[in-house]
DNA sequence: TAAGAAGTGGGGAAGAGTGGGGAATTATAG
DNA sequence: CTATAATTCCCCACTCTTCCCCACTTCTTA
């Protein structure tokens, strides 16, 4: 389980440390081993080969031709890229991404259960306000969820 | 179950004593480990192990793709984290949640039943007081209620 | 008033995060 | 096909945080 905000730098050379709490998972799921693409938020999102094959499960089932599948597929394999952790636990992210999501020097390291994100601290701040904003909103909701 | 509400001292390295009477139910039902994070109100929130894992059931059987519930993991797993107890029965918080709960030097520990909360003690004054309001308005109600 | 338990504070070792040098590999240009 | 440039990878070194341990103080209880 991924938990947590951390704020990591993204050095010179593209490099990202991962958390240590984060690396036990990945050297236990993964053997340092994991897939860092993009899906639907400006963020970058990293799997284990674990979660990786589970994903890869889901998205076998989605009905082949549907527009909406065929556009996620793309999007996903294209961005898609196999990473392994260095000696100190960095991983190196490609420069592609690194664009993609407006990464450089800060970061946020983010923790979403089964999956770690990569955020520009700017874009998750703005996230974070939405989704409390959200929250209240719903709060009833989950109550009766019994949340 | 937790109960009192105690004061206790965040020290200069972000240590917080969690109090004996919570220690007992924590080594028991969780070997020293608690999860600490966020809900809806400006305090942390403590589980043991147990109640974390029942949190997590109910969230199993949210809706995954729905907006709110998105919201609602991303706030609730970003700002998790797994803590354990030192030989002193002192958690370490992590800066951020300090942070976001306002929290340094005195502070309240409290027993909310289930879980335990940690206030900033200006905050929780001013939670209580409104807590206290609310009840008169709603004395009838409770009654009707059996209380 | 002595003894034990609870809470607090701090020293020091170990570990995490960061930065950079240099070799090896790959890409580019001539 | 070769020479040069760029990128990637491996290693070492430094700093700051975290973790473990011990000690002091206060409060309670006998």
């Amino acid at each position: 389980m991924f938990l947590g905000n951390f704020t990591h730098t993204i050095d010179s050379k593209g490099r990202l440390s991962i958390p240590v709490r984060f690396r036990e998972t990945i050297n236990g799921d993964s053997n340092g081993i994991v897939y860092l693409t993009t899906e639907l938020d400006p963020c970058l999102v990293v799997y284990t080969v674990k979660e990786w094959s589970l994903l890869q499960e889901k998205i076998k089932n989605l009905p082949v031709m549907n527009k909406g599948v065929k556009e996620y597929r793309r999007l996903l394999y294209s961005r898609a890229s196999e990473c392994s952790l260095d000696k100190q636990g960095r991983i190196l992210i490609p420069q592609k991404l690194r664009d993609h999501a407006g990464l450089d020097g800060d970061t946020y390291v983010i923790g979403n259960n089964n999956k770690i994100e990569i955020w520009k601290p700017e874009r998750w701040d703005l996230i974070e306000a939405q989704a409390e904003e959200g929250l209240e909103e719903i709060q009833e909701e989950l109550a009766n969820l019994g949340l």
